[in-house]
DNA sequence: CCCCTTGATTTGGTATACCAAAAATATGAA
DNA sequence: TTCATATTTTTGGTATACCAAATCAAGGGG
């Protein structure tokens, strides 16, 4: 049989292209692919056991995903991020955020987001209550704040400002989750999640009154939280499970 | 012979995935693909004269730049924009050109780009002197206009940066010289100029100076040129001959 | 007359063969 | 030994054949 077609491997519904896409960024974030090298289209038709079709697809999306990038003379290399470059990305992320939240607020969001978005708020003061967390509230936080953070974009209810969002988050130092610090003295930890949950609540405050400038500005100030754990994360040595942090290059 | 092969068409050095990149995209935007119609794969091979593989590349790539949407079951279709998706792109560009002027003026910029940069300005004096434009004087404008703006991107230093906002720029409204108005009341259309001149003047002086806070409202605000030259261009008619407006679809 | 079913056709996804150019290696002369 | 040239090999770009699923059309049953 010359083919083998998509039901010959796992994964539900996605095409192969899409599997492979998926597939190749696990591998880039889990240094499977070392960063900075150049990456042969062959040998990831026998790791992945695709044909060169799907697999040149993936490779295209995640160069303008940002993952890759195209060399001079073909072909891609895994992208390599100054600690600048993750600073830049976070300030960006800030930037189109509180752009969202100024939208939200000056043109009036549905109340059923802001419903939704305190119900978040209340499952955070919940895991917030422990003293210290553990880890599998760690990762309800994690996913609490991602679906916070999407809410924002949906109450903006811009499709174009969402996009370019998307493509922001999708580099996985600039996700709002990207540096919460799940390894630091957990105290300390806390304190900022606490801080972070007064930033949200204040936030969605300053939609609902229709404050935009207000709006804009907590959100800013909100993503300067993640840089301050950046900078945390590149002087301790454990940092290095987190996905994606082999990315970034000291220096240069 | 089977092969076609790169010589055998004429745009130089490009690969032919690159050459129906740029095709298709001029066949969207001058509507020769009409917004919102289902696209072929087999109607563009004989169209462009190119095998489906770099079609297909270009299809992917026009997809990621915004042109083109992805549909359910495969394939693509023309986007369409509404006009409220055109004014949040302009406010978009606005807010990362906001971003990378204060980066520019808080981190301090090369000298050597603000010099450049006033060069600009000398060559749009020159060109707002006559009371009023012809349409070459026009051309020149906006691609002083559209240098300006990079450099300034320059300036702020940041590749994360420029990367995201080249994306916004690349489509076709919002770009810095979208809806520059060639068309309109030709001395209403130089104030108009004449404004935007003073804003990159004021702008330059800030980042100089390095006024962080008042170079990005700066910019901000001048985005707004734009917002307003969306307004009268979507109520007169003439202005479908620019670039893309065909794309943006009145109502919903 | 309408709706459901069935067959034909189009369309996109995948695998693969082939070519040209670039990279690596080998081979020769200085 | 070293540099330059020739040869091999790898690699990416392109064309194309094939398959499965979706779409459309026609026909038959209600």
């Amino acid at each position: 049989m010359p083919h083998t077609h998509p039901s010959s491997t796992d994964s539900p519904g996605h095409s192969q292209a899409v599997r492979a896409q998926l597939r190749l960024r696990e591998m880039i974030l889990a240094a499977e692919l070392p960063a900075g090298s150049r990456i042969a289209e062959l040998t990831l038709v026998d790791k992945l056991g695709v044909s060169r079709t799907p697999i040149r697809t993936a490779l295209i999306k995640l160069e303008q995903e940002g993952l890759l990038e195209a060399l001079a003379n073909g072909g891609y290399a895994v992208r390599t991020f100054t600690e600048r470059d993750v600073s830049d990305a976070i300030e960006l992320r800030g930037t189109l955020e509180g752009l969202a939240c100024r939208l939200a607020a000056e043109r009036g969001c549905a109340p059923v987001l802001l419903s939704e978005a305190r119900g978040c708020l209340a499952k955070v003061d919940e895991l917030l209550a422990a003293q210290a967390l553990n880890e599998e509230a760690f990762g309800a936080y994690v996913a609490h704040n991602e679906t916070f953070h999407s809410l924002l974009q949906e109450m903006a209810g811009s499709g174009v400002l969402r996009r370019e969002w998307e493509r922001v988050v999708g580099l996985p130092f600039a996700s709002p989750s990207g540096f919460v610090l799940s390894q630091a003295n957990s105290s300390q930890a806390r304190d900022m999640l606490i801080v972070a949950q007064d930033q949200h609540r204040q936030v969605l405050q300053a939609i609902e009154q229709r404050e935009g400038a207000r709006a804009e500005a907590i959100m800013r100030e909100h993503s300067r939280l993640a840089q301050r754990n950046l900078g945390e994360a590149m002087r301790s040595t454990e940092s290095s499970q987190m996905p994606g942090v082999r990315l970034i290059r000291r220096k240069q």
